[in-house]
RNA sequence: GGCCCGUUCGUCUAGGGGUUAGGACAUCUCCCUUUCACGGAGGAAACGCGGGUUCGAUUCCCGCACGGGCUACCA
């Protein structure tokens, strides 16, 4: 039967999206423009107590950012299947699991949460687990044990009430995924899951079946986690008479914390300082802020192409994709099996890759905001020590561009620029201490001097003079260029360490050259 | 505990019955540069263990170990 592709991405909205949810969506993107087919948004919201404020928004809008945007669903256009949010599609699961009643394949269980703690509680100081299954129900509260006419009086008096799936008691049950082959289990270690909970919402197994059987999905691409489960949806699919039309599963390898054991979660971002969202995030509750790997300074292409290479390979050792090319090489048999640990050294250096792709235009404009940016949350102080161009420094284009241009290899962020090129705005009053100590002295104090000289009398205050005249004078002291050359920078920037030194007093200019070394010179002894 | 999934350099991974086990990040050395960085060259670095099957297993099978997931009226 061909069918067209559609995948769907449906997270919980119950805060923000981890980045292993931005992976899932990303390969579900791929999947579908891939194939041609579509890729739908679906909010899971059935449980309303988990339920974050914000945090739908936050799914769209990282979405949107990272540019895997869906054809349809919540905050995307609602296309023929909608609503897309769950809440909004309840009254179309009860019917279905009524049906599974009527025909036998579930049951309502009236057991309260407290009678089945005490059973739990029983059986655990027995040595044994409970379990609401094939065998235990037998002696539970439900419309399997109860008369018709007990059952009827529980419905009737509005008592809460559950529907749980019949599971067979021994039946070998097959999922064949699509990138770990064929799953077996016996129904035997199954439970009766709850399909239908008290408040009148489906839990995720009902829902997840019956929205995939009605939005037509042919293919489940979703988080490893749900591995277990899987049998119990293939169940459902064949109570529900759907089974010719189940989709294909693919369970996805889990994202790792990058030390010790266990799945990355949160805490490892706070703990090792990188993100795991793709946006910050503050909770509404706690007011807590955590950091997303926007506000970090990553471009998104950067963010998805080090999602993408984690737990899937290209045929080739290509590692720099854009999203064409993704889209291009994609294939779910070249996801791996295993969990992945995440390295965030290396989405630095893939960041870097992406940021020597922008031109120096591009990046000047960026770092002229984000110069801005820092003046405004105070990490830039503009005060009576910046000089009186400050402000048109900041705001020149060109002039900002060539600093961008001499500085750009030592960056991996564009919010890193102004680590490394500040002192093309702010002229610096202190000196590396270590370096002047062993490197200034009577003869260097000369130099300098006649340097100035040399410099206020130049007509053309270009890069092939400045570098000339530096080394004639050298020469002519009797010292090799190279001797000063590293103090030079010292006296322009403050530190021995910096961008190439005759383009940096070409870009400063002539006066502001002849200012610092004045400068420096009255303040060194 | 039970069930399920997994296991190649520190990390992401390629490969697959006979290979010098390949690439990338990180790391180290050298070159470039009288700085840092970039770039270039090179180095160190891996098939978890035990049994099979086979002329030959890192590759296939089994067991073990280890890791991960699930085990809610959460998704």
């Amino acid at each position: 039967m061909d069918r067209k592709p559609r995948v769907r991405f449906a997270p919980s909205p119950t805060g923000p999206l981890h980045m292993g949810g931005v992976r899932t969506a990303l390969y579900n993107y791929l999947f579908a423009k891939k194939m041609g087919g579509d890729f739908i948004l679906r909010i899971e919201d059935t449980d309303q107590n988990r339920f974050v404020e914000g945090s739908e928004q936050y799914i769209i809008n990282s979405l949107k950012w990272s540019g895997i945007t869906p054809n349809e669903g919540v905050g995307f256009g609602d296309g023929p299947y909608a609503p897309y949010r769950q809440s909004e599609r309840k009254l179309i699961y009860r019917k279905y699991a009524e049906q599974l009643v009527k025909e036998g394949h579930a049951y309502y269980a009236f057991d309260t949460p407290e009678e089945l703690e005490e059973v739990r509680l029983g059986m655990e100081a027995d040595k044994s687990t409970f379990s609401y299954n094939s065998i235990t129900r037998n002696n539970l509260k439900n419309s399997l044990t109860l008369s018709v006419e007990e059952v009827k009086k529980h419905l009737d008096s509005g008592n809460a009430y559950v529907i749980r799936i019949k599971v067979p008691a021994n039946e070998e049950l097959r999922v064949n995924d699509i990138i770990r082959g064929w799953v077996v289990v016996n129904t035997i270690e199954m439970d009766d899951k709850v399909l239908f909970k008290s408040d009148g919402m489906p839990t995720y197994h009902l829902a997840n079946v019956v929205d995939d059987y009605l939005m037509k999905i042919t293919h489940v691409i979703r988080g490893e986690e749900w591995l277990p489960s899987a049998p119990l949806h293939v169940l459902l699919y064949r109570f529900l008479g759907w089974e010719n039309v189940m989709p294909a599963f693919a369970h996805l390898p889990l994202l790792l914390k990058p030390d010790g054991n266990g799945k990355l979660s949160k805490r490892d971002g706070d703990r090792l300082g990188f993100p795991v969202f793709p946006l910050n995030w503050k909770d509404p509750q706690t007011g807590e802020l955590s950091s997303g790997y926007r506000e970090k300074g990553y471009f998104p292409e950067a963010f998805i192409n080090v999602l993408l290479l984690l737990g899937w390979h290209p045929e080739g050792n290509q590692e720099l994709f854009t999203m064409d090319e993704m889209i291009e090489a994609f294939s779910l048999d070249r996801v791996n099996k295993a969990g992945a640990k995440f390295d965030p050294e290396k989405t630095k250096w893939f960041n870097q890759q992406y940021l020597k792709k922008h031109s120096d235009d591009d990046l000047a404009k960026i770092v002229m905001k984000d110069i801005q940016n820092k003046l405004k949350t105070g990490e830039i102080i503009f005060d009576e020590s910046c000089p009186s161009n400050f402000e048109s420094l900041i705001s020149n284009l060109d002039y900002v561009k060539e600093a961008v241009r001499i500085t750009r290899e030592k960056v991996h962020f564009t919010n890193e620029f102004w680590s490394v090129c500040h002192f093309f705005f702010i002229p610096t009053d202190t000196y590396e201490a270590a370096f002047i100590a062993k490197k200034w002295s009577d003869k260097a104090k000369e130099f300098f001097g006649t340097l100035k000289q040399n410099y206020l009398n130049l007509k053309i205050f270009d890069l092939a003079s400045i570098e000339n005249i530096f080394k004639e004078i050298a020469i002519a002291s009797g010292v090799k260029p190279g001797e000063y050359m590293q103090l030079f920078r010292v006296l322009l920037i403050g530190v021995s360490m910096g961008p190439a030194l005759f383009d940096t007093a070409a870009l400063l200019g002539k006066d502001e050259v002849i200012r610092r070394i004045e400068r420096a010179l009255k303040k060194l002894p």
